[in-house]
DNA sequence: GTTAGCACTCGTTTAAGTTGAGTGCTAAAA
DNA sequence: TTTTAGCACTCAACTTAAACGAGTGCTAAC
């Protein structure tokens, strides 16, 4: 069976009536809402053929149909009519990015945030920290708060900051703490932490024997944190508006869900990706993980600043309206990379 | 009407019974499975006479009686049977919460999944900042991280520490930056930020002329920053634990609920409380917030470290277990006020 | 004061009937 | 050959009615 530009356009209608209403489109609706120039009848016929092809699906003998997960699928890939999202959010969006003063974690919610009050949907972001460099030491300083206690402060290649306090002998100066600061970061600077070699650290010991407990508290912790930062952190905004959409109005289903995105292994999973292209749709049974099979996830790889790399998406359900949530994530991926560029 | 023993026993089971099942309960429900050595009819009897008083009611003519407010409150304040929670529960607590180079966040993070894990419902906590001292400087010190690039670590009075890029002229070394750092210390130490004399300022100005970008900016962010530190923060965890309860199976409910709870001012006045004793009950609608007034909140005052106090609490339905929250609350303000000794 | 007994209430469950949106098919019209 | 009107048919959703049963209040006997 051939796909002739009658049946896309009745595909399209099937998807868009769907996506708004959320309830199974009959064939009167379509002839009414959507001037085709040909009656019911017909329009029943070549649905048939839609439903053939796998493309929508009846829930019921006496129903209407919905899009099957290839009927979206197709749309997608085919049909989806990008419209731009408006100029004044687009700005909205690159202004709330570009404040350079701000940590990643504020830039990052407040992404979030627009994005899922935008869509209504949830909002996923995923920082990866894969590419080489991001795990080793770009700067470290011991600082003395008061006798007896330091603050360490690290901050990585790919410029997170970690902040701990650790106890060290109440005779230890300021200067000693500027002494081991110096040390630790001659010795460690740009090496990621699986390189350390253990002359290194040996070296470090030697020089700084009558400071080795601070040295050793300051290594034991600086190795963790590198070592965690190794792994991806992600984020989360705006689960709450599931809620409110009809095919979440089962507590239990809602609730698997949102324990399912509460693992932070599993929404990397979810966002992870083979395809290089910007946009990828995810739609529902193609997603990894079983829990979220009936959502959909949209997404895109971002580049923050120099180094941050990861993805940013939406998750909703399968009727989500890709139109719109491709546009803003392209919007907002252009965004982020200006904030690079500036 | 007189309160006797016979009449708290039976307030006790019903308020008991319906904690367990959030069924309403019946006078034969109560004869048979708390055997009190009378029928259910007499039973039947006292029950009339505990509705009378207001303390327990029913939902409608042909159905058992559930407590009211009242009668919660009767049961809280008379009744309740403080089982104190087990010995290893009370050490694991105690343990997870002594180590002492984790940063304020990350203690407060993990106690609230402790607790809400432990009860099964939603954990509440407020950092309060009110006592004068917190919202001034302890420490700052500027960081050249790269050429043009500086990182302002700040620790107040109340031990959290805050971090800032800062663009900063490229010609600025490392020893401008110590020697800002170390005059903004030493002007603006434990002096909170409503205290900043405009001579002072102009001080530094004076003698830092030419460092006049970095110490502007600097200045402008460590202000925001103190004054954002006056506001009380906020915690959450165990949102989700809502939706397995009976009496949120209404999707909108919960929803109203946990919007309610996102708003951290909310959540302020919900922890706010006149009276000073160790633990405090509130139930159904004594509580400000109307949102939740079929639910309950059972908090302590607690004592973190040497300086910050705060509230925790849980917020449950109002058929909470209320023994199990006071004794579990109990606890945990004991091991935070240990962590303080150790 | 306590208890057995019984009529009564009222939400819940079950079953049966009704409705209506939507389909597939057929036969006529274009 | 394609399109359309017409019609019988299907089936979830809604409506109504009946049966059920947990629980009560009251009365009269213990």
């Amino acid at each position: 069976m051939e796909m002739d530009s009658r049946k896309q356009k009745i595909l399209e209608a099937v998807v868009l009536d769907y996506i708004k209403t959320a309830e199974p489109v009959g064939s009167r609706t379509i002839s009414k809402k959507y001037n085709l120039g040909v009656s019911s009848a017909t329009i029943r016929n070549e649905m048939a053929d839609l439903e053939e092809m796998g493309l929508i699906e009846q829930p019921h003998t006496s129903a209407g149909r919905i899009p099957s997960n290839a009927g979206y699928r197709y749309y997608v890939d085919y049909l989806i009519n990008k419209d731009s999202i408006k100029a004044e959010a687009r700005e909205y969006l690159a202004k709330a990015i570009q404040d350079k003063s701000r940590q990643v974690e504020e830039v990052v919610e407040d992404t979030l945030k627009m994005l899922s009050s935008a869509t209504s949907y949830t909002s996923l972001m995923l920082i990866s920290n894969e590419g080489g460099k991001k795990q080793s030491l770009q700067l470290l300083q011991l600082l003395l708060v008061e006798p007896g206690k330091a603050l360490m402060v690290i901050v990585t290649e790919g410029e997170k900051v970690e902040n701990r306090f650790i106890a060290i002998p109440s005779t230890v100066t300021k200067e000693d703490l500027d002494l081991v600061s110096l040390l630790l970061n001659q010795n460690l600077k740009g090496i990621p932490v699986d390189g350390w070699q253990k002359d290194m650290l040996e070296n470090i010991f030697a020089e700084l024997t009558h400071q080795r407990k601070v040295v050793d508290a300051a290594l034991e912790m600086l190795s963790s944190i590198l070592r965690r930062e190794k792994s991806s952190k992600v984020y989360l905004n705006g689960t709450l508006n599931m809620l409110s959409l009809p095919e979440f109005k089962d507590v239990n289903r809602v609730k698997t869900i949102l324990q399912t995105l509460e693992d932070q292994e599993v929404v990397n999973t979810l966002l992870e990706d083979d395809k290089n292209s910007d946009i990828v749709v995810k739609i529902g049974t193609e997603n990894i993980i079983p829990e979220v099979q009936d959502c959909s996830v949209v997404m895109a790889t971002y580049q923050l600043g120099n180094d941050i790399i990861g993805k940013i998406g939406l998750l909703g359900p399968t009727r989500m309206d890709y139109s719109n949530a491709i546009a803003i994530l392209e919007a907002l991926a252009q965004s982020l990379k200006q904030k690079d560029d500036s």
